[in-house]
DNA sequence: GGGCAATGAGTCAACATGTCTCGTAGTATG
DNA sequence: CATACTACGAGACATGTTGACTCATTGCCC
């Protein structure tokens, strides 16, 4: 795993992420291994070894690809941005893409206490970002008392994840309504 | 496995599923084996295979052991017994049993479309005990406009589940009194 | 005490894993 | 075009796990 600009390598690498991404998708986070990567990705087995020893950073770097692309660029009023953006959480989590990762979020944060870097990143990133949002409508006058930002995070996305994951159902709108009701306290 | 009355039977029985929890709780349902429930429980591989032959049949017996304990009997005035029944399940969650039960439910869900008999009973379970208290609450006037029963407790556990388990965090009490507030509208 | 059933230990093939080696083929230089 | 380089695929190998069997032993019930 030398020149990182060779075609070949660049190529593979591809691949072998595509697969591992399907795979997490489709199976799991434990079917993720060096041997149905390499099966799917059409590569020798030694080449995923080569390009990740451990399975788990080949995991990690199949979930990590795309930034999570919510909460971004906040508008006022804050309430119908924060609806839409709801909404468009709600309805990635249906598929399985986003789902996959969140669920695998979940499962490492409780039984692999290592390779939290990830995963603390992307939650700091929303805590951010929501923070960021609450406290420009502040500013405007349109809402008081925000909760402490991680405590926002968890009740704005913890009842979409346990809606669409464990009880496997859609999410209506009045419900984001109630959320965005609990965030804050609005004029 | 004939007889379910033998004492040897279910001698060995309670100690598989006494290491099947441990195991469950401290390294994860991958952990949970044949192999390593009969070396943790003091018995024979084969042992294991005559009671339970397939592992998820192990999983599932190991999680079902106890109904899960919550929303019971409802009490007026509805706000203080919801608060206090939420601070339980909060307190709960911080602890590996209930949270290693919740995680794995989350990913049967995702990833083993079969034994969904234990989550979908435990799921309704809580429905009905929610939808309970609020219709209760609403005959005394306490409140309109409860939300369905579903949705209801996605709101309420949903952001409980994310704080402490993706975030690891503790549950203030403010956070349970907005998700109090946004469940129904109050008087 | 005697019949009986559950158990523990062991064997066995099949498969997955982690680590090598080696010949091949694609790549970047000159 | 020719050469040195290097990532690759295929395979070998020891090791550990899995699932399924056999059989002697031991605890249990009548």
């Amino acid at each position: 795993m030398a020149d990182t600009q060779d075609p070949r390598f660049v190529r593979s690498r591809e691949s072998m992420l595509t697969a591992a991404r399907e795979l997490l998708q489709d199976e799991g986070p434990a079917a993720v291994t060096h041997q149905r990567v390499a099966q799917r990705a059409g590569v020798g087995r030694a080449t995923v070894y080569r390009h990740w020893s451990h399975p788990g950073d080949l995991l990690q770097d199949a979930m990590s690809a795309a930034d999570v692309p919510f909460f971004r660029q906040p508008r006022l009023p804050l309430r119908p941005w924060l609806l839409a953006e709801l909404r468009r959480i709600a309805d990635e989590l249906a598929l399985p893409a986003l789902a996959s990762i969140a669920v695998t979020l979940m499962y490492q944060a409780r039984w692999q206490t290592t390779a939290t870097s990830y995963r603390d990143h992307q939650l700091q990133l929303l805590d951010h970002r929501l923070q960021a949002a609450f406290a420009l409508a502040a500013d405007a006058g349109e809402l008081d008392e925000p909760l402490q930002p991680p405590v926002l995070t968890a009740i704005l996305l913890g009842p979409l994840i346990f809606r669409t994951t464990l009880q496997e159902g859609t999410v209506p709108d009045v419900m984001l309504e109630r959320l965005i009701d609990a965030a804050a306290k609005w004029r």
